[in-house]
DNA sequence: GCTAGCACTCTCACCCATCGACTGCTAACA
DNA sequence: TGTTAGCAGTCGATGGGTGAGAGTGCTAGC
C-alpha cells in the first residue's frame, strides 16, 4: 500500500472488483483479459494477479479458482470511484430526477423525512438502508401554559421554537383555586421562558430567585416532564428494507440472516454502530467485524444544515456492493435532505405530545 | 371424522402428535409402542397407524419413514387438550407466577400494554407473538379548548373520557382578537362536548343550530383534526420475537424465512390475517395456506372488558407447536390483561398528542 | 384380535471416478 | 526484460454406485 501500483495493476484490480461486484463469482484471469484488457494475454494478467495477491489485495478461495477481492481491494476501488469525479457517472439524469420526485411525493404524504428517505434509498439501491436523526436538544422554550380543565385537572402546554413539545394532564388537589392556576401559569412562564432544553439537565430549582413558595410541586412536575422528554428523546433510527439483505448469497444461511436481522432491528445497536463516523461527509466502512454485522459494508452520508450534522443516511450491504450507485444515491439524498431541512426549520412544526 | 375413533386410536394419535411436537421427526410405530403403549406390540400399533392414515389424520413422507401428523391430527390434538380441562396442566403455579410478575414489572416501565404482553408471551413460549389493540372509537369528548399563544397562534386541546386526544398548533390570522378566541372556545365546547368520536364520521356542520357565523373555519379545523385522528387510528399491531420463527427447521430456508418475515412485519397484512377470528375467545388455526404464512399455526385469544373485545393476543409458530404451553400462556395473559384494562379505564390516562 | 418374523422399500452417507475451470510454470520469442 | 503459448497440476463440483439403517406391510400362527 505504501507503494504505488502500476497503472496496469490498477486497471486489473479495478476490473476484478467490478466483475466480482456484478457476478459474485471468483474472477479468472481470462475474464479480465477478455473484457478489460484485450491487448495483452491472460498469462500476463495472471502474473499481475499473483503480484496483487502477494500485496494483499486479493485472494484465491482455492487453487483452481479465480480471485476474489479482499478489503484492501474494495478500499482501493471506492477511492478510485470517489477520486474520479464522484457521483456524476453513477446516476443518469433520469434516475436522479426519478429519485428526487419520488422522495418529494413521499415527503408530502408522510410527515417523517427519515422514513421517506430510508425508503427511497433502499428502493433505489436494493440494499438495506437506514436513517438516523440526531435529536437536537437545542430547543428553546417559548411559552409554558397551565390550562385548567373541568374536574380538578389541568394540562401543561409547552411551546417551543421547534413546535409543541409536550402536554400532560395532571391532577390538582381539591383546594386549588383558579387564581392559583393562573398564578402558577405566570410563574412557570417566568421560570422557563427563553430557556434551552440543554440547560435543564443541570437545573436546580433552588437557584431561582422568584417566589416559588406554594408552587414547588407544579414546578417539579414541569421540570420532570421536560427531563423525561430529554432523556427519552435519543436519536431516532429508521431502518428500511432489512429483508433485502437476505437476497444476497452472503446471507443465504438462516443463522447468518438471523444474526444480521437481530442487530439491524435493534435501534440501540444500530445507533452505536453508526456513531463512529457521525460527522464524516461520506464514510465507507468495509468489514469491520467487531459488532455483529461482519461481512458487511456500511456507507453513510451525513446531512447537514449549515455546519451542523443533523442526521445520517446510509446503506448497509454485502462487501461486494454496487458502490458507484450507492454513493451516487447517498450524495443525491444528502444534498436533497439538507435543503429540505434548511427550508423547513423556518416554520413551526406541528406539536407532538410525547407521553 | 364423522365416525368416532376407538379409544386406542385416540391414544395412539395423541401420542403421535405429542412425539412429533417434541422431536420434529417422523414417528415410528415402535416409538409409540415403547413410550405410550407397552401393553401391545409395535405391529398392532402399525395396523392402527395405517387405519389412521386411511382416515386422513396422518401420512408418511416416504415408505420407509414413520408418520407425521396432518392438520386433522393437530385439530384432534388441540380439541383433546382443551376438552381435558384447559390450562391447568400446561403451566405450573411457579410458571404462572413468574409470567404474571414479569408482565407487571414491564407494564410499570412501558406505558404500552400490548408491547409488554407480546414480549412476555414470546419469551414464555419461544414463538413469535403479537398483540392487536382494537382502537375503540367509543370515545366521548369531554372538553374542547382553544388556548391562545403568543404570536398569533393557538392550540386546540381536546379532552376525552379516555384522556387527552390531540393537540395541534394552528395559525390565526392577524385580525383576530382575544374575545374571538374565547368565543370560539365556547362555541367549540357547545358543538363537540358530549359527542362520541363515532358520530363524527357522519357529522355535518350545517345541521348544527348554533351560531356559527364567523367560526366556520375553526370548526372545520377541529373537525378535521378529529377526522384525521379517527382515520389514522386503525388497530395497532405489535409483533414480538419475529426472528424466533427462524429457529425452527420449518423455516430453515432463507426464502421461506423471508416470506414469513415480510408478512409478519407488515402491520396491515397481520391485521387482516387476524381479523377473521377477532371475537373468538380462543382460536386455533392450523395451516390455512391462503395468506402467505402457510406452514404455520396461529393461536389467538381475545381479551375483553365486559362483553367487548378490546384486543387480541396470539402466537404464530410452526404447525408442530407446543399447543399445551401456548394455550396455557395465552389464557393466563387473556385473563390478566382483561383485568388490567378493566381497572385502568377508570383513570384518566396521559394525553398523547397525535399529530 | 394380536404378534413374531420377514421381505421390501426408501433415504442417507459415503466413496470414487470424471469433468471442467483455473492456475503456475516453463520455454520460446520480440 | 516483458510477453506469450502451451501444458501439467490442483481442486471443487457432479453423479453414479453401494451398503447400512430405519420402518413398514404382509403373512402365518397363536
Amino acid at each position: 500500500m505504501s507503494k504505488e501500483l502500476s497503472e496496469r495493476k490498477k486497471k486489473i484490480l479495478h476490473a476484478l472488483v467490478d466483475l466480482y461486484i456484478s457476478t459474485g463469482q471468483p474472477v479468472s484471469s481470462s475474464d479480465i483479459q477478455s473484457k478489460y484488457l484485450p491487448e495483452v494475454s491472460s498469462a500476463t494478467v495472471r502474473s499481475e494477479l499473483s503480484a496483487l495477491e502477494a500485496l494483499g489485495y486479493i485472494e484465491q478461495p482455492h487453487t483452481s479458482a479465480g480471485r476474489i477481492p479482499l478489503k484492501e481491494a474494495y478500499k482501493f476501488y471506492v477511492d478510485s470511484i470517489s477520486a474520479s469525479g464522484g457521483g456524476e457517472t453513477a446516476l443518469t439524469d433520469r434516475e436522479t430526477e426519478m429519485i428526487r420526485e419520488r422522495f418529494f411525493k413521499r415527503l408530502a404524504h408522510i410527515e417523517d423525512m427519515s422514513k421517506a428517505a430510508a425508503k427511497i434509498i433502499s428502493d433505489a439501491t436494493n440494499y438495506t438502508s437506514f436513517c438516523i436523526e440526531h435529536s437536537s436538544m437545542d430547543i428553546e422554550i417559548e411559552e409554558v401554559k397551565l390550562v385548567p380543565l373541568k374536574g380538578r385537572k389541568a394540562v401543561v402546554l409547552i411551546v417551543t421554537d421547534k413546535g409543541m413539545l409536550a402536554n400532560k394532564a395532571i391532577d390538582l388537589s381539591d383546594d386549588v383555586k383558579d387564581e392559583y392556576v393562573e398564578a402558577a401559569s405566570d410563574l412557570l412562564n417566568k421560570v422557563f421562558r427563553g430557556r434551552n432544553l440543554l440547560e435543564l439537565e443541570s437545573f436546580d430549582l433552588s437557584e431561582i430567585d422568584v417566589e416559588i413558595r406554594g408552587f414547588k410541586d407544579i414546578l417539579d412536575e414541569v421540570l420532570n416532564i421536560l427531563r423525561i422528554y430529554v432523556s427519552s428523546h435519543s436519536d431516532t433510527v429508521v431502518v428500511e428494507g432489512a429483508l433485502k439483505m437476505l437476497d444476497y448469497p452472503e446471507y443465504s444461511s438462516v443463522e447468518d440472516a438471523k444474526a444480521f436481522l437481530s442487530v439491524i432491528e435493534d435501534k440501540d445497536s444500530m445507533a452505536q454502530i453508526l456513531s463512529d463516523d457521525g460527522s464524516i461527509e461520506l464514510s465507507v466502512r468495509i468489514g469491520k467485524e467487531d459488532n455483529g454485522v461482519d461481512k458487511c459494508a456500511i456507507v453513510t452520508a451525513a446531512y447537514k444544515v449549515g455546519d451542523d450534522v443533523v442526521g445520517q443516511a446510509g446503506v448497509i450491504g454485502p462487501e461486494r456492493m454496487d458502490y458507484k450507485k450507492v454513493i451516487g444515491v447517498l450524495e443525491l439524498m444528502k444534498e436533497t435532505m439538507s435543503k429540505v431541512i434548511d427550508t423547513s426549520t423556518k416554520h413551526i412544526t406541528d406539536g407532538r405530545g410525547e407521553y
